[in-house]
DNA sequence: ACGTGAATGTACTAACCGGTACGTTCTTGA
DNA sequence: TCAAGAACGTACCGGTTAGTACATTCACGT
């Protein structure tokens, strides 16, 4: 649907030009979706412009609409791109190798600090929930991608409470829940919370002490 | 600057005709006030149309732009009304009377259903931070309004702390943010979370569940 | 080496949308 | 009672913006 041109595969071609080839789907079609998602994410659906979108890319608006067959369909490109990195970033965790606490603790000081180098991703989400996910309804993918979201806190918990640790009585998704919202809120709402209590969220010394309460939050929470 | 019109007084005439009067600007200003904020609760800054605000309303397109500059000073015009209000329902909150353990989860839970009975709000505060809060700046009275945000939070804090109940050294400002991110979240990401984790976050029975966790949350954070 | 389809550029359009020109009706104070 | 200004309606405009028609260049299998 959203790939309705076939990707040229590995064979290539004898002769490799690699940077400087004209004609490139594969290469417009990335440098189009990078380019939307920096325009999405600072602008959402709505305020965001097919004209700039092209603007700032090495091909024209005609490319777009070769590429994705509207502007939704090339938002939703970008919001599965998006999903699948973040995933894929979080896959990236191996806890099982650590004391139920401590993996709790480095799960919760990982999810803030890769939403607060997500930002992007984060705006996404939130205009995404502006349109009350209506476009993330629309893609199986997406679905499909974050089914294992809630694997590392189900696995942590599960260990600790195998451990008694951790109480029991505790829904996973609840506390995947909490995790999330304590550290969605840190980039999703930094700017009108720090211009009402005149406070700079994004200093090194701010995030630091801000992921400490967060990770201390919820270990209290799991705590017997 | 956003309202150009002296607006009529108590003073209005001899001839009382309250409902059907023909030309009154206190009321079609409140009107459109209220489509507005529907509309802009709704679609965000970028997506609301001002026509169809004016064909929601009992008035023109004309009259908006008689009462409002341009859509820019519509929306910050429904953004202090909101702010405004919020905090109108904050202040309603009486505490005192409570041990600050019981005052803590009353003030907590009070939050929690509040921001889910005022989902306009939380858009609208959504939508602003999509625009990084630029609006919310231009805005000295909105940033004035909200100077006693803080005051429940500090309050009850303090007493918890001098009772001995409470642990010291946390932030009030940090607990806040806390509380505010925990019920934030609940109505903010509903859409995408619900989607992604096959939760209805609306029922009942669910709100009473998330709650109680964010408010058991909470407490324990501040129990010594 | 060549034809066919993939990939691309230029220039355009139709609809949408924020804002306004112009004229009219009502209210109020003297 | 009667200006004068406040409050309002209708009809319009000009810029913007998603999307496209048409022509062109390149890649690749045969």
């Amino acid at each position: 649907m959203n790939e309705p041109v076939p990707l040229a595969t590995a064979t290539r071609s004898r002769r490799r030009a690699p940077d400087t080839r004209p004609y490139d789907a594969e290469k417009s079609l990335a440098d189009i979706l990078e380019v939307a998602t920096a325009e999405f994410a600072d602008k959402g659906l709505a305020g965001a412009r097919i004209d700039e979108i092209a603007a700032a890319t090495r091909t024209s608006k005609r490319m777009i609409y070769y590429h994705f067959e509207s502007k939704e369909a090339l938002y939703i490109a970008v919001l599965e791109a998006a999903y699948r990195r973040i995933r894929a970033i979080e896959a990236g965790l191996h806890l099982d190798d650590l004391e139920p606490d401590d993996a709790l603790r480095k799960l919760v000081a990982f999810t803030f600090d890769y939403q607060h180098d997500n930002e992007p991703f984060i705006r996404l989400v939130m205009n995404e929930n502006m349109h009350r996910g209506e476009y993330l309804a629309r893609s199986s993918v997406i679905q499909e991608v974050n089914v294992p979201a809630i694997d590392a806190v189900r696995r942590v918990y599960g260990r600790g409470v195998k451990a008694g640790v951790f109480r029991r009585d505790v829904d996973p998704i609840d506390l995947h829940m909490s995790i999330s919202a304590l550290c969605f809120f840190n980039v999703a709402n930094r700017y009108t919370f720090s211009l009402i209590f005149k406070r700079d969220l994004t200093s090194a010394a701010a995030l630091r002490a801000r992921r400490d309460s967060v990770v201390e939050m919820v270990v209290r929470y799991l705590r017997k």
